[in-house]
DNA sequence: AGAATTGGTACAGTGAGTGTACCAATTTTA
DNA sequence: TAAAATTGGTACACTCACTGTACCAATTCT
């Protein structure tokens, strides 16, 4: 029972938004004064984390400059900057661990989505297509709420508490797989099937949806969403 | 991004203790130095988490006697205390989601699963069973450790992340429901019988002991563990 | 040339948690 | 019955992480 420091958390945090790809290698990260306010931490706390970061190769940090993203790859990065076991776990695993939570929630979530949630829902199908080209944190972000507010309108707590579990994986995905030209687009034609299978409440053709996009992730299955 | 009181952590923990019926109403609970020694924490830290719970009735406390555990039903428990969005929760929302990852980790384990995990769940089965009369904190104890042993002979980390963040919503079940005479020893013949189909590597009648255990818990299926 | 922004540094203050010590009342032990 | 051990109650000094503020020097933008 003891607490982790704040300027760990912040370290995995920083990790966690470049193997997400909110930072593309060499890019300059915001300066110090907008991350910590963005991360809701003082800057002294955040100058700690950086300088942990900087320690293990994950950015350098230069003078008058700016902070700087290295390659996660060349980074000795400590285990407990990562998830639980995270070296014991392969792209396959989250796939089937997402499935497993997933598709049951989307099955409940036909059943139980209002008019609220379906707006919601359309909204962030669209903040998603609108940041495919250019604004890959973007993307990501709305990728992952786009997921939870699915799993949220199965009106199962449980559910979104296991999805958040097991997206805290997923976050981690350019380590096990470096993403690929057009994928983002198609991700989002995956998600605009999705939608229109919840608003028809087709709750079989809205789980076989699902499981083609979280499987395409996988690369196993190459079915395209023009094919739902 | 706020780090959350090592004494609220305390609340909790004990909270849940109580709910997951280590310890029963009126009972006497561990001296304040040794429960602060079982939590990790310093006596100042325990006795401000037990002040708190004075205040919400959940203990009482009387000097150079101990600490006595009221009844969780009239105490005034704050949500921050309960797992997030408790009050949404009932016992079929967990009971589904558990039979979303345990089934998929029954079906796991039964091909990866080897020897020496087998004899951990021979181990756990027996202590479990040696706690069904009179030790009901042994008992819950070594269920959850059960059923997590199989999760993690998956293979799968994702898994038991996710199981372990299911599960924390599971040992408030006295919330949802009290406990039945007699429930325990049923609970164990399960577990027997799980256990006897993962030494077969017998996967659909894993899949299947694992459906109705836990679809036993939630009372809709009633059959009982001598029927497979 | 001046303003704004960058990381680098220093310092006082807060608050949670620890560890230690001791007290008074009660119970257990010898 | 007397001594020892155990109970919760209290106090104090200490550490440590974090905050907030302020200012610096170098660079870049206007």
């Amino acid at each position: 029972m003891q607490k982790e420091s704040l300027s760990n958390q912040a370290m995995r945090e920083i990790i966690a938004m470049i193997a997400g790809g909110a930072y593309r290698v060499g890019e300059r990260m915001p300066a110090e004064r907008s991350l910590c306010e963005q991360l809701g931490i003082s800057r002294g706390t955040l100058r700690k984390a950086l300088e942990g970061l900087e320690k293990l190769g994950v950015v350098s940090i230069r003078p008058n400059s700016g902070i700087y993203v290295n390659s996660l790859s060349d980074a000795k990065i400590t285990h407990k900057l990562l998830p639980p076991a995270f070296d014991n776990v392969r792209l396959e695993d989250v796939v089937l661990a997402r499935k497993a939570i997933e598709i049951p929630a989307c099955a409940l979530a036909c059943e139980r989505i209002d008019d609220k949630q379906i707006k919601a829902l359309e909204k962030l199908a669209r903040l998603m297509q609108d940041a495919v080209e250019d604004d890959l944190a973007g993307f990501l972000k709305h990728d992952m709420l786009f997921h939870q507010a699915i799993v949220q309108a199965s009106g199962n707590m449980v559910l979104v508490k296991a999805f958040e579990a097991i997206y805290e994986y997923h976050r981690f995905s350019s380590v096990f797989t470096s993403q690929q030209e057009g994928e983002e687009q198609i991700a989002a034609d995956f998600h605009e099937k999705i939608l229109s299978a919840l608003k028809r409440r087709d709750s079989v053709a809205c789980q076989k949806i699902m499981t083609g996009h979280l499987d395409y992730m996988q690369r196993y299955n190459k079915t395209a969403p023009g094919d739902y």
